[in-house]
RNA sequence: GCCGCGGUGGCAGAACUUGGUUAAUGCGCUUGCUUCAGAAGCAAGUGAGAGCUCCACUCUCGUGUGGGUUCAAAUCCCGCCCGCGGCGCCA
């Protein structure tokens, strides 16, 4: 570097002020424009501040999001805090901090970096959900779901984590232990408030659908949640008692092989079942044990497949008079279904349970080989789910296949009386009650008289107490000790009521912000309904995989209530969906344990906001694993000090007469990389955009060592400028200013492809000069060096084998022509491509007139040859004849080919 | 077990949609120039192995693995191996 150092944070603080003072990345409603929603999920306030996943995802987003607004969208692109939650209560319970101050200062902190960074959010569209203006809007919403029936409160098993004191929704139980602190969980008899997502199980799976542009492992994941399954619940009495059990059955085709039931630890029929027999201090003493087990271990199928009689059976009609044996075992999932299976020998865990316990199998299928068909009878292994398989019983059915008999099943078993067709899902309601302070308080009244009231809607928002005010000792809900908050009048009668205490689930809150930032001021509603009408659904969404099932399925589900509230018309609220992956250092995700952490702010304060952002986008496509690297990050910096040079530094100009070819090529790299990065940014390859502006940083920085032409470098420059701006705005912006341009580069149009612009030659030359070997130059050295009277292109096969065979031939002939083609290699400006290029000429000035034939196929290739062949008709005086050979290439191929160099090329 | 994704030089990662001399780009490394020296910068080189006194050059093998289709396969098809992620008793 020879000129003086420049200070790239200095540059950018100078454009973040620009940008600030001319408002320029603020957004309105314009209906005229199309519009185009770009949205990072919003973080939570840590008091650590950004760290690089951070980066990473804000880089891929502000990158997005620059290169939308150039191409002439209306971009909405808002930042804000998802500022409830459990560490800022722990802080208070530990270093008796204000929660609500601890929290204001980490969202300071964060939006510092953020404007460090230099991205171009709409800074007046900033929400946190901690405040009264955001979660009086949750209120308002958690009211119109009770009034829907949406909400509800029940007694239920829930999952309460000892650690944090408080209860976790399904989905937030990781591994059997709490999603946050990682502590075993355990499970608690409570009651609780639950929004019932399980109505929209069915069109939250169909609906995966129409997310044409979500990862499909998202996609899985959540269909895998909500699992969803069809079949048929049969229902049927305990013998000898006044019970009756409902059995789901996803697979009813073999019902007839049924031949005991079983049923979960935790059902509370077991207790009835064993109650005053033999069996009950054994069976009870059996519950109490796999209760426990499940509770605290990893339960392992494998090895924790258990059961014990309970001395009951199921009557069975639909087989006769068969009665199935009642076992508890210990597989049962007490949730799923009704807790009770009925259970076969066509099941491969039923089976392995019956051949344990020797309990009796009834194979009624059987596969059409006859030899297997008697191992399956002789119960040698277990014969499941084989579409193939051919049923024996019941006897109207007889000798129909497994795969195509079961619609007639279970219409059969619907008409016994006994059967009903039913759909079952995994997916069970969300949890949202929180025993916490930090958080949205629920808008509920208990009142002795008229039992749970909720809070009217002009009393919204039930506001949090001040923390003062408030006792954080770590044990139980620091809101029951605030009597202002929980002594209430009854809004209904008025007389002495009690205030609700738990509040919302953290990710209510973050269910919905997608739509206040369309209309963050509004105080009539949670959302402006015009604003959201324009500016959902989300066009890009971009955040980390952890969410794949929980926020988003909770977001989509929230979109699909306010949707039937008639607030919204988006069926979804995330049309394209990016999931970005994790920032790793030395191997690992970078965490503090591992003290493998790097801080963006060192990296910023050393080599400034755009080497930081360009190497994170370049390292790696957006969705992968990004591993960091020291390196890396000055290899960025340099190139951007090598770009910035290329603007500031001195140039020599050549007399500007006509366009050398040098200077063709520059033009025509310029004009191919815009098209090549549009084409990149626009399918998330930002790396491999970088890549190919980085090509063009090496040919123009190449270039501007010699003579230039004036005309040439001006509009490459410019157009490296423009290409720039997304990844690296702040230099970009600088050197829109050193060029003399007015205005913004961030407000640019994105460059176009001219194709009509550019010299055909050069065109043609580029497209084959990086793909493949650059022919075209070949050409046209041969024809400049021996002005030969005709060239014939044709395309086929093989081309390039059997071509340098021959040349090689021609080449073994041939002694001491190095320094001759070395010469007119230089004279031409060409770096020697490869080795065949000099072959060629070798071999044609050893036999001018003994010219290698090419045989074209491809579209491109004929437009490169049709151009090659005007130039060296106007150029040389040769003729050329290209023929079209797509139809029987390789018949003219393989007549080209015996004697005479051919281009086999399909 | 099921589902999804992936396997390319020393490393990260292009090229796979559309089969055409595999390896764009960056990092690293080697040599040279520059420098008091270092850093930075610039220039050349860099898949592996072998042959050749040297140079020039030549040969063989190379995209996890084994097959197939094709004049031609990293690319298309089939089998297998390995890695990552998700689901996990779902009746």
């Amino acid at each position: 570097m020879t000129d003086a150092e420049v200070d790239f944070n200095k540059i950018a603080k100078k454009w973040q002020k620009k940008w600030a003072d001319s408002g320029i990345f603020k957004v309105r409603e314009e209906p005229k424009k199309k519009k185009f929603y770009c949205l990072e999920m919003f973080p939570y306030p840590s008091g650590a501040g950004l760290h690089m996943g951070h980066v990473r995802n804000y880089a891929i987003g502000d990158c997005h999001a620059r290169y939308k607004r150039m191409r002439g969208f209306n971009v909405l692109y808002p930042m804000g805090y998802d500022a409830f939650g459990l560490p800022a209560e722990n802080a208070a319970i530990k270093n008796k901090i204000n929660p609500k101050k601890w929290t204001e200062d980490n969202m300071a902190l964060m939006k510092s970096q953020q404007k460090q960074l230099g991205l171009s959010y709409d800074w007046d569209r900033e929400l946190a959900t901690c405040y009264p203006e955001y979660y009086g809007w949750n209120q308002w919403i958690f009211l119109k779901m009770l009034e829907k029936g949406l909400a509800y409160k029940k007694k239920a098993l829930a999952n309460w984590c000892p650690s944090c004191k408080t209860v976790l929704a399904n989905e937030q139980v990781v591994d059997g232990g709490c999603w946050r602190c990682h502590s075993p969980v355990e499970q608690k008899e409570l009651e609780q408030w639950f929004l019932k997502i399980t109505a929209y199980a069915d069109q939250l799976l169909t609906d995966l659908d129409k997310l044409g542009n979500w990862p499909e492992r998202v996609k899985v994941m959540q269909k895998n949640w909500i699992g969803k399954s069809e079949g048929v619940t049969t229902t049927f009495k305990v013998k000898d008692m006044d019970i009756k059990f409902s059995v789901f059955d996803s697979v009813p085709q073999t019902f007839m092989a049924q031949t005991f039931t079983v049923i979960a630890p935790e059902h509370p029929a077991v207790k009835e079942l064993v109650k005053g027999t033999k069996h009950e201090k054994q069976v009870m003493e059996f519950v109490e044990r796999i209760k426990r087990k499940k509770a605290t271990d990893k339960f392992d199928i494998e090895k924790d497949m258990e059961g014990i009689f309970t001395g009951r059976y199921l009557e069975y009609p639909l087989a006769g008079d068969r009665l199935l044996p009642i076992w508890v075992a210990s597989f049962v999932v007490y949730e799923y279904g009704s807790g009770v299976v009925n259970c076969s020998a066509h099941d491969k865990r039923d089976f392995d349970f019956a051949r344990k316990y020797e309990i009796p199998l009834h194979p009624v299928m059987h596969p059409p080989d006859a030899k297997e068909a008697e191992k399956v009878r002789n119960l040698e292994y277990c014969y499941y789910k084989d579409p193939e398989g051919i049923l024996d019983e019941p006897a109207k059915f007889k000798g129909r296949k497994w795969g195509d008999v079961r619609e007639d099943i279970v219409r059969h078993l619907e008409s016994t009386g006994y059967g009903k067709k039913e759909v079952n899902y995994k997916l069970r309601d969300w949890l949202i009650s929180r025993q916490r302070y930090w958080g949205t308080p629920i808008p509920v009244v208990y009142c002795k008289k008229c039992g749970i009231v909720g809070v009217p809607e002009k009393e919204l928002p039930v506001m949090l107490p001040e923390p003062e005010k408030v006792k954080f000792t770590g044990e139980g809900n620091p809101l029951d000790s605030c009597g202002e908050f929980v002594n209430v009048k009854c809004p209904k009668c008025k007389a002495d009521a009690r205030r609700e205490t738990d509040t919302m689930d953290t990710f209510v809150d973050s269910s919905w912000y997608f739509l206040r930032y369309c209309s963050n001021k509004e105080q009539k509603m949670p959302f402006d309904q015009k604003a959201a009408e324009y500016w959902m659904p989300v066009d890009q969404y971009i955040g980390g995989i952890e969410h794949a099932v929980m926020h988003l399925l909770y977001a989509r589900f929230f979109t699909k209530v306010l949707r039937d509230l008639k607030l919204v018309d988006a069926d979804e609220p995330f049309s394209n969906l990016l999931c970005q992956g994790m920032v790793l250092k030395d191997g690992a995700v970078m965490s503090k344990s591992k003290g493998n952490v790097v801080d963006p702010r060192t990296i910023i304060e050393k080599f400034g906001p755009d080497t930081a952002r360009l190497f994170i986008l370049f390292m790696a496509m957006p969705e992968k694993e990004l591993e960091w690297s020291d390196k890396g990050v000055e290899g960025s910096f340099r190139l951007l000090r090598k770009i910035y040079s290329l603007a500031t530094k001195k140039l020599s100009y050549g007399n500007g007469k006509g366009l050398l070819s040098k200077d063709k090529q520059v033009l025509s790299k310029t004009h191919s990389t815009i098209k090549k990065t549009t084409e990149m940014v626009e399918e998330f390859r930002l790396n491999a955009a970088i890549g190919g502006v980085i090509e063009l940083v090496n040919v123009l920085s190449k270039y501007s060592e010699g003579e230039v032409n004036k005309e040439v470098y001006k509009e490459a420059l410019l157009n490296l400028t423009l290409l720039a701006a997304p990844f690296a705005p702040h230099i970009a912006e600088e050197l829109w200013e050193i060029q003399g341009r007015k205005g913004f580069a961030s407000l640019q149009n994105w460059p176009e492809y001219e194709e009509e612009k550019i010299d055909k030659e050069a065109e043609a030359m580029e497209q084959l000069v990086h793909t493949t070997l650059s022919d075209f130059e070949t050409v046209l050295q041969l024809a400049k060096i021996e002005k030969p009277k005709e060239v014939v292109l044709v395309v086929a096969p093989g081309w390039k084998y059997e071509l340098f065979r021959i040349l090689k031939e021609e080449l073994k002939k041939t002694r001491d022509q190095r320094a001759l083609i070395n010469t007119c290699l230089a004279e031409k400006d060409i770096k020697p491509h490869g080795q065949e290029v000099a072959k060629i000429v070798q071999a044609v000035l050893k036999d001018p007139g003994k010219l290698p034939q090419m045989i074209l196929g491809k579209e491109k290739e004929q437009e490169a040859y049709a151009a090659a062949k005007e130039t060296i008709e106007k150029e040389y005086g040769a003729k050329v004849k290209v023929e079209d050979a797509e139809k029987s290439k390789e018949q003219k191929a393989r007549q080209a080919m015996p004697g005479k160099p051919a281009i086999v090329v399909r």
